[in-house]
DNA sequence: CTCGATGCAAAGGTTTTGCACCAGG
DNA sequence: CCTGGTGCAAAACCTTTGCATCGAG
């Protein structure tokens, strides 16, 4: 599964005319293996550079991020106060409910919004992008140590 | 209007057993009289130094939003990729739609999400603060390949 | 070979922090 | 007065950029 990820990210990159070089295959591999998580740039490069088994530049993570998201192979947003995160575009599509207090994100489902998103787009001619969305607010428990967030 | 609620803030201030600086009254000022504009720090600075009529330190700005924002006066979101906004937080509630092409913000009355907000909260044990939410998308005057999302 | 991609280093914008002094109550 | 608040300076933090070199195709 994970292998088959892989390739087809290597795929949409050849496809848009890039290289394929080290850092952009661990970068894609560590996405793949990633799933739905949604990983800082920070995370993202230290597992790259595991995966890779040398040193890679942050520089070159974020410039790989960017190449990526012109590919539109990933999503790349900020949804607090902390870094942005990633995660691969392909995925089921789904919405983040953003805990101010301890940073979590938890996963909603496309359709609990998808009415209001096409109301939204008739209603006031505004198309919401059904992935980058957040909505601020506080979980239940709020004690977790947070990814994004202190 | 501004004046009254400009009081009030300071009463809130009082409450929490905080000082009344030039500084702070300053920073109020601004804060009721941009109704409910949504203010960076750099444009809370540059306005409440003007009111003020002398400098004030952009560190003194931040800790007047960290102040202000434990004694809940205000509230501090990051909508998009740029720097934080801020408003007062008993306007009337309301939701963002952020253009990320533009960075325009458009309102979104509560009553269209006040339903959704509500099952989520059910759901998912999660109490979405109604007047942080943020819906990142394009508006129709700027429907065109964006930085972050192709 | 050639141009795109990387590493390094430095700077960018935003926010935080340490410390000595100032001023509100 | 006396503690909390401020200004100043420096750094922390995340990210971007310039430039010389490297390596994929």
């Amino acid at each position: 599964v994970t292998d088959l990820d892989t390739s087809r990210l290597v795929e949409q990159l050849r496809a848009n005319g890039l290289r394929i070089t080290q850092p952009r295959r661990a970068v894609l591999e560590v996405l793949a293996a990633a799933h739905d998580d949604h990983l800082t740039a920070e995370t993202l490069h230290a597992r790259a550079a595991e995966v890779a088994g040398k040193p890679i530049d942050p520089s070159t993570i974020y410039r790989i991020i960017e190449v990526l998201e012109r590919a539109g192979s990933i999503y790349h947003v900020h949804l607090g106060h902390g870094p942005g995160v990633i995660h691969l575009s392909d995925h089921a599509p789904h919405h983040h409910l953003l805990c101010e207090q301890c940073g979590r994100t938890v996963d909603l489902p496309l359709d609990d919004l998808d009415g209001l998103i096409r109301s939204i787009e008739t209603d006031h001619g505004f198309r919401a992008d059904s992935v980058h969305f957040a909505l601020v607010g506080t979980c239940l428990d709020h004690n977790q140590p947070s990814r994004n967030v202190p």
